[in-house]
DNA sequence: TTTATACTTTTGACTAATCAAAAGTATAGG
DNA sequence: CCTATACTTTTGATTAGTCAAAAGTATAAA
């Protein structure tokens, strides 16, 4: 049986590699979901019996074909529910995130479908996550992160790597929302700051800040 | 903790005696959420400890204020779910209620409403069955079933008793929606039977089938 | 008053998921 | 080669919910 804690389990291994190359340990996957190691074991168990992951003890777990499939449907649902609830309810983007953890376990592909015609098959979510297609393949676009772009570059913000709330609300009110272009300052070696010109603001954030921001050319 | 299931109880309760004027049996409410008598006592006895339900064992349960105040805002997500699913993402209303006992549970009051505002704040769901307000209060309507119309009465669909996908798509099918208008055309009562004349039909259905079916004067 | 029947409750067992803590294993450093 | 460390696995207990079957209770009929 596909439990949503099943499906939870699946989508943080794929998060965690969404390349299917290197195997996720056994302590990882536990702090990822905030569950014990010994629950994580316990249930890569269930699910190496189930033929969803392949499990060499000791070194790690990798999802099977069957698995990945699984976790990337669990995907999809999530990000679209998260623009549906943006887009046609009208949500704060920063809160869509918890809801959308919850629904993605309950809704029908029917719903799922419907929801994506109504959205025009979008391609990413608000936070600038790719949205899986219903074939399970991937949209792709080349992001890197904040810290590491240069002074003088135009850039354009497209994702998140941090769905904290307060995060989220932070980079909003300092005009870093997606799709939103931004130009490098300065980059402050020793106070380890990136000076930044949105829109309508000047911000200063730490290397660390930075990290969590990806972007790609204007 | 409110789980799924204790708010599915709590439903059953609330929807096998809306009024909360008698006592419920636990056969009863073990029949209607199709689980064995047994589980139900050990239901109501955690749902009594948690101050929901008061019990006299072998005479049956009654919600407490706090217990039927949960069961009417389950009701609520229940219905408007239902609503939008038909009014926003064009499903088929034969079809939503399996849908919507899964979201019930999980999505957010900022969601319900959200869709309450979207919906403009609707009264009944696509079933006719009312919605309840967000402070707990019920609209009402008088409705009786179809089964003790009489011959001659011009009258309005107004609900259907049965939730049963095949029921609902066989009454679509004869033209005996909600709010459609019809007219009784006969009663044989050695048939059993009711003849009735809808938009563009005559049906005749069992007295059971039409017990089924509420309706109110046109 | 007694008994049969229908219903309710209790008992004991099971499953999925979890945690805390004990036991086991891989490996880097000496 | 040995050991300390960090990680993983195992073990045993717990919780929520369920079922099947045994035991108990209320009541209508004889």
């Amino acid at each position: 049986m596909i439990t949503s804690t099943v499906e939870n389990y699946l989508k943080a291994l794929f998060l965690l590699d969404q390349h299917g190359e290197k195997e996720v340990s056994t302590g990882e996957l536990a702090k990822s979901l905030s569950v014990t190691p010994g629950s994580a074991t316990s249930m890569i168990k269930t699910l190496a019996e189930a033929g969803l992951i392949e499990h060499r003890p000791h070194y790690g777990v990798k999802l099977t074909e069957r698995g990945r499939t699984l976790a990337v449907h669990v995907v999809r649902r999530h990000r679209i529910v998260e623009l549906f609830l943006v887009e046609i309810l009208g949500m704060d983007w920063s809160k869509v995130h918890d809801e959308a953890e919850q629904l993605e376990h309950v809704v029908s592909d029917e719903v799922i479908e419907r929801m994506d015609v109504l959205l025009k098959h979008p391609t990413f979510d608000p936070h600038g996550d790719p949205i899986p297609r219903a074939d399970g393949t991937l949209p792709s676009q080349s992001h890197y992160t904040l810290s590491k772009s240069k002074v003088g570059q135009q850039l354009s913000v497209s994702r998140m790597n941090d769905q904290d709330a307060d995060f989220l609300q932070f980079a909003e009110k300092h005009g870093l929302m997606i799709g939103e272009k931004i130009t490098i300052v300065e980059h402050n070696k020793l106070a380890d700051s990136l000076t930044i010109k949105t829109r309508d603001n000047t911000v200063i954030l730490g290397l660390s800040a930075a990290a969590n921001i990806e972007v790609c050319d204007a």
